[in-house]
DNA sequence: TCCTCGTTTCCTGGTT
DNA sequence: AAACCAGGAAACGAGG
């Protein structure tokens, strides 16, 4: 196995202050990043814009991508839109709004927290007034304002219908909590839309690339090992039946490597929210983590150290919707940003890493000072 | 449609 | 022994 040389195992500091050790190591040219050849080689990864300056944002609004999913609640499929409170009528506004693919982000959610009785009253101009947000592009809260109320409409339409046809309405029993393919089948009528229906007539998007949010209603999960001849006929007989020693089979069974076919969450397109360090960042400043669940160990060098590894894989996985997210695989995901310098690791000290030349900038404590930004952006700036 | 990027999900092997 | 760390491999989804 060869043994590439850290970058930053020779001087930590140096590469934080951007001195003379910034320079790769033989090997780093070996790196997949440096042979695709992105040409991202000066500035900070995070500061590609120097003229942009977050807006200021209310810290509720900032704080969507956790606040809002205090919202995220699903009692709203169990019910018609008359009996929704303020939380099931904002989980709404923000489920159809990721689901067209926008970002949670774009949503001034505390702009909805109406009774659905209100919400379903709203004339189209009301939803899009309630939908600007300083922070967002008009054209953006214009769109998303349009297909919210299209929704709505589709929505209202569609329980008019089915409460005239009372032998296909009905409320949803609670054991049905348990079964969510049939509280779908009876009033998750959004869902069906992403999946299944069509849109009403007067339905006229003006912009195809909210059609893109539709989900996959595919289900290859029984797939996940069919990449690998060892996963199918040779551990199970040909009726699907396990062998008779399947044990010694089992353990005999060695997964290839890499990520199994069929592996992906099919969840509806949503837009990248957060980078991992960007994500790790935003725990750091905000007290609700710090100093829980992580911490800085020196600020300065923006060494920061895990406390409690699982619980900020879990926020990781609950943020991406994937409940099997774990340290391990956060880690992982963490690692990857080594090679760019994003995120270096402190050797020797366990669950301690360090915030890169190039991570997020975290010398203010205010939360409006980060613009993620792709390499190549990066570049178009440099 | 193809490619890149940022993951995610595995793995092996090493270290603490 | 368990937890953590490093990084290869392959797949995935989003976006350009």
């Amino acid at each position: 196995m060869i043994d590439y040389a850290r970058p930053y195992d020779q001087n930590m500091c140096e590469i934080y202050m951007g001195g003379p050790t910034t320079s790769a190591p033989a090997r780093l040219d070996d790196f997949q990043v440096f042979k695709k050849g992105t040409g991202y080689i000066y500035g900070n990864y995070y500061n590609a814009y120097p003229d942009y300056h977050e807006p200021e944002i209310d810290t509720a609004v900032y704080h969507n991508l956790v606040n809002s999913r205090e919202y995220r609640r699903e009692e709203w499929k169990l019910k018609v839109v008359d009996e929704w409170n303020d939380d099931d009528t904002v989980s709404w506004v923000i489920d159809t709004a990721q689901c067209m693919g926008f970002s949670e982000y774009d949503v001034p959610f505390h702009n909805f927290k109406v009774d659905g009785s209100e919400l379903k009253l709203m004339r189209r101009e009301e939803v899009l007034q309630r939908m600007v947000a300083h922070h967002v592009d008009p054209m953006v809260s214009r769109r998303l304002a349009e297909v919210v109320y299209e929704k709505l409409q589709c929505r209202l339409s569609e329980e008019m219908y089915r409460e005239r046809d009372s032998s296909v309405f009905r409320y949803v029993e609670s054991d049905q909590y348990q079964h969510p393919d049939t509280v779908q089948t009876v009033l998750d009528l959004d869902s069906l839309d992403h999946k299944h229906r069509l849109y009403g007539s007067d339905y006229r998007p003006n912009d195809s690339s909210l059609m893109q949010g539709l989900c996959d209603s595919s289900d290859d999960t029984e797939e996940v090992f069919r990449s690998s001849p060892r996963a199918s006929s040779e551990y199970y007989g040909s009726d699907g039946s396990k062998s008779g020693d399947e044990d010694d089979k089992r353990k005999s069974f060695k997964r290839p490597p890499g990520r199994p076919k069929g592996s992906g969450r099919k969840i509806c397109k949503r837009p990248r929210s957060v980078s991992v360090p960007e994500f790790l960042r935003n725990l750091l400043l905000d007290t609700r983590y710090n100093p829980t669940i992580i911490k800085w160990e020196d600020r300065e060098l923006k060494k920061f150290r895990f406390v409690k590894p699982d619980e900020v894989a879990k926020l990781w996985g609950k943020l991406k919707q994937n409940d099997n997210m774990t340290f391990e695989k956060f880690s992982r995901a963490m690692r990857y940003h080594y090679r760019q310098s994003v995120l270096v690791s402190v050797p020797t000290a366990r669950l301690v890493y360090q915030f890169g030349p190039k991570g997020p900038d975290i010398t203010t404590s205010s939360s409006s000072s980060v613009k993620v930004k792709s390499e190549d952006v990066a570049v178009n700036y440099s």
